[in-house]
DNA sequence: ATGATGCTTAGCCATGTCGCTAACTATCAT
DNA sequence: ATGATAGTTAGCGACATGGCTAAGCATCAT
């Protein structure tokens, strides 16, 4: 039942932080430099530098060094796996919702003994 | 810019685990004993109790419990937070695209240096 | 009332995460 | 060639995570 999913894991992962989220609503403006996701953050640089590699490890941006300057911006295909996976869920979850009402019953009995 | 969400963050950070996304594909057969689950995945008991709790502080199940046996079950709107992020996400970034084909012509550009 | 069963708690270990500072490298401007 | 700027690396500390064992508690069957 397809047990190893590393990518999802990894995309999970880097989604599960508001840091990286506010970096990623950032980056959905349009592409900046790392100082630029530093700033509004309040993060000093290498902070916010491994939070980049945590999203670029998950796909979830793509970097390139100009200079001195690196400058990021987001990689919209890497959320599919994200969205696939949990429109599957949501598909076989709500086909069973038979099943989930009569455990909701039981449920409910035992929280008011 | 939506920068606190700890409900997201506790949803993703369940998700991103693949013992704990193979307990949800258990249970999105139906509902489950804690020994139930301990079995296929080979693990103890303690510690699929402890991957419960984050399944359960996520909102993802929900558990009960009768006489000596606690049975699981899943939660199908728990996932809906984060469909919802999803989604705005790619909207946000999709109409961004345009940015982020000049960015990807730079990124080429380096890469070929 | 005894023992088996199902879960729970406490606590250990190795590793990972998230923030930091300090020091380093590389580039750009003068 | 000097100094400012942008990023990087190394390493620290506090705490979280994911696994385990051992021991405890509650319930069911006999």
């Amino acid at each position: 039942m397809a047990k190893h999913h590393p990518e999802l894991s990894l995309l999970f992962h880097a989604l599960a932080d508001t840091t990286r989220r506010s970096i990623l609503a950032r980056l959905a403006e349009g592409p900046a430099r790392v100082t630029d996701l530093s700033e509004p953050t309040g993060l000093r640089l290498p902070t916010v530098m491994r939070h980049l590699s945590v999203l670029e490890e998950a796909g979830l941006i793509a970097t390139s060094k100009d200079g001195r300057v690196r400058t990021c911006a987001i990689v919209p295909e890497a959320l599919e796996p994200a969205r696939t996976w949990l429109d599957e869920q949501r598909a076989v979850w709500e086909s069973r919702l038979d099943r989930l009402e009569a455990f909701a019953i039981k449920a409910a009995k035992e929280r008011a003994k």
